[in-house]
DNA sequence: TCTGGGGTCCTAGGACCC
DNA sequence: TCTGGGGTCCTAGGACCC
C-alpha cells in the first residue's frame, strides 16, 4: 500500500421521533388527529406534568415538564391522555426493527431515537435516499412522524435531527458548520443546560461560533472537562462511535415517586419502599442482573433533596432484600421532615451468569491453599507485569475478582 | 397551594493501600 | 519525628438528557 488513500469518513443518522407518545396515540386513534393533545402523569393529581405535547398543543405554548393546570389555562380544549407504556414500546420496537433492516449498526439512546452508522451501506443509496425510505417506511408502516439527521458523527447528527420538525430530514457536512450551526445560541447545543448556557453568558460566550472561538484554557477552568468537549463539538469534531450494545450495559434500575400530599406517617413510607422495591426487583429479575449497590433518594417539602447509598458485600435481588437495605438508610438518614419523593434505585449491576462464574472462582481458590495461592501469584505477576490483587485481600468477602484484567489472571492461574 | 420519573456521566473529598 | 505521591474505592451531589 504505497498509495495515500484518504480515510473514509463516516456517515452517521441520527432518527428523531416527533412528539413521540401522542403520535402514538393519534396513530392508535387517528379521531385525536389535528387536536391538541397531551400525555401528562397523573392527570387526576394536582402534581401532574406534561410529558408530550402534540404540535397543535405546543402552538397553544404547551410545553413539556410544564404543571398540567398551566397547560390547561393555555389551552382550555386541550385533550390529555395519561401514558400507555406498553403501547410505546411496542411502536418504539417495530420503529427499531425498520432501522436493523438497514444495518444492524443500530444504538438506540431512548425509546424514541437512535443512531445508525450506514457507511458501509452503499449500495442501498445515498444517505439521503437511505433516511428517506426509513422516514416513509416509518410514516407508512406505523403512522408516525420523525425527524432524521446526517452527519459524519453522533454529536453533529443529533443536532441536524433537530433543525427540521416534523418530519424533516436535515443533511450537516463540516461545511455547513459555519451557517448552520455556530449561529445558534449555546443553550441549544446538546450537552448545555440551563446552568452551563449561564455560565457562558456570563463571560460573553453566546453563540456557538462565540464557543468555538473562546480560548481553549479558559473554557477548561471554566467548565472541565466539558469545556474541551463542547468546544471540540461546537468544532464538529466527536469520536464517539455508534455502539450497537450500549444498551445492554445498564448502570442502574431505579423507582421513585412523588406522594398525594407530603407526609411523616412512618407506615406510609414503608408501604411506599415496599412498593418501589418491588418495581425495582420485577425488572432486575426481568434483566436476570443482580446489584450490589442501593440508592435512595429522599425528597422533602421543600424540594431539597438528598440521597444515600450503601455499597453491600453480596449482590442482592430480592424484593425483601432491596426493601430492607432502602428502609434502612431511610431510618438511618431521615431528619423527620415531611417527605415529597421517595426513591430506590439498584446500581453496581452484574448479569446474573457473570456473577455465577466469579463465584466458581472464588470457591476454587477457597480450596486451593494460601501457600500454594501466594506462589501461583508470584508467578503470574512476573509474567503479567502486575499483581492484580493489590488492594484485594485474601478474605472470603473480598477475594472476588473486580475487572476482566483479574479475571483472566485467575482463569490462567487454574490452569 | 407550580415544577415527574427514568436514566448517564462527572466531580470531589476522605479512607486506605503501597 | 516528620515526611511524598500515586492509585482505588466509597459516598454524595450536580448537570444533563428524554
Amino acid at each position: 500500500m504505497s498509495k495515500w488513500y484518504p480515510k473514509k469518513g463516516r456517515v452517521i443518522l441520527h432518527v428523531d421521533m416527533n412528539s413521540f407518545y401522542a403520535s402514538v396515540e393519534a396513530a392508535y386513534n387517528p379521531e385525536l388527529k389535528g387536536k391538541a393533545l397531551a400525555i401528562a402523569g397523573n392527570p387526576e393529581e394536582r402534581r401532574g406534568i406534561i410529558v408530550t405535547s402534540s404540535y397543535e398543543a405546543r402552538a397553544k405554548g404547551v410545553k413539556t415538564t410544564m404543571p398540567l393546570w398551566e397547560a390547561r389555562r393555555l389551552c382550555p380544549e386541550l385533550i390529555v391522555m395519561r401514558p400507555n407504556f406498553e403501547r410505546y414500546r411496542t411502536a418504539s420496537k417495530e420503529m427499531f426493527k425498520i432501522l436493523s433492516e438497514v444495518t444492524p449498526f443500530v444504538q438506540p439512546v431512548s425509546i424514541d431515537e437512535g443512531y445508525m452508522d450506514i457507511t458501509d451501506c452503499e449500495e442501498q443509496g445515498s444517505p439521503l435516499q437511505i433516511a428517506e425510505t426509513i422516514q416513509k417506511r416509518i410514516a407508512n408502516e406505523l403512522d408516525l412522524p420523525s425527524s432524521i439527521g446526517i452527519a459524519p458523527n453522533k454529536f453533529l447528527a443529533k443536532m441536524a435531527s433537530d433543525m427540521k420538525k416534523p418530519m424533516g430530514i436535515t443533511v450537516l457536512r463540516k461545511r455547513d458548520l459555519q451557517n448552520k450551526l455556530w449561529p445558534l445560541p449555546v443553550g441549544e447545543m446538546y450537552g448545555i443546560g440551563a446552568k452551563t448556557a449561564e455560565k457562558l453568558n456570563n463571560v460573553q460566550i453566546f453563540t456557538i461560533k462565540d464557543l468555538v472561538e473562546a480560548d481553549s484554557y479558559y473554557l477548561k477552568r471554566l467548565l472541565g472537562i466539558n469545556g474541551e468537549r463542547l468546544q471540540n463539538r461546537a468544532n464538529g469534531i466527536d469520536p464517539n462511535p455508534v455502539d450497537p450494545d450500549a444498551i445492554h450495559d445498564f448502570k442502574s434500575i431505579g423507582s421513585s415517586e412523588t406522594l398525594p400530599q407530603d407526609t411523616t406517617d412512618e407506615n406510609e413510607i414503608r408501604k411506599l419502599f415496599r412498593q418501589l422495591s418491588r418495581n425495582v426487583t420485577r425488572r432486575l429479575k426481568r434483566k436476570q442482573s443482580v446489584g450490589r449497590n442501593v440508592q435512595i433518594m429522599i425528597r422533602f417539602f421543600d424540594r431539597k433533596t438528598i440521597t444515600r447509598s450503601i455499597k453491600l458485600p453480596d449482590f442482592i435481588e430480592e424484593e425483601d432484600d432491596i426493601f430492607t437495605v432502602s428502609y434502612e438508610l431511610f431510618e438511618q438518614h431521615w431528619n423527620g421532615d415531611p417527605v415529597r419523593l421517595l426513591g430506590v434505585t439498584i446500581q453496581d449491576i452484574a448479569e446474573k451468569k457473570e456473577v455465577a462464574h466469579q463465584l466458581d472462582l472464588f470457591t476454587y481458590e477457597k480450596e486451593a491453599s494460601k501457600e500454594g495461592l501466594y506462589q501461583a501469584i508470584d508467578k503470574l505477576t512476573e509474567k503479567y507485569g502486575k499483581n492484580p490483587f493489590t488492594t484485594i485481600k485474601h478474605t472470603e468477602e473480598d477475594n472476588q475478582p473486580r475487572t476482566s484484567f483479574q479475571k483472566d489472571f485467575l482463569d490462567d492461574y487454574k490452569k
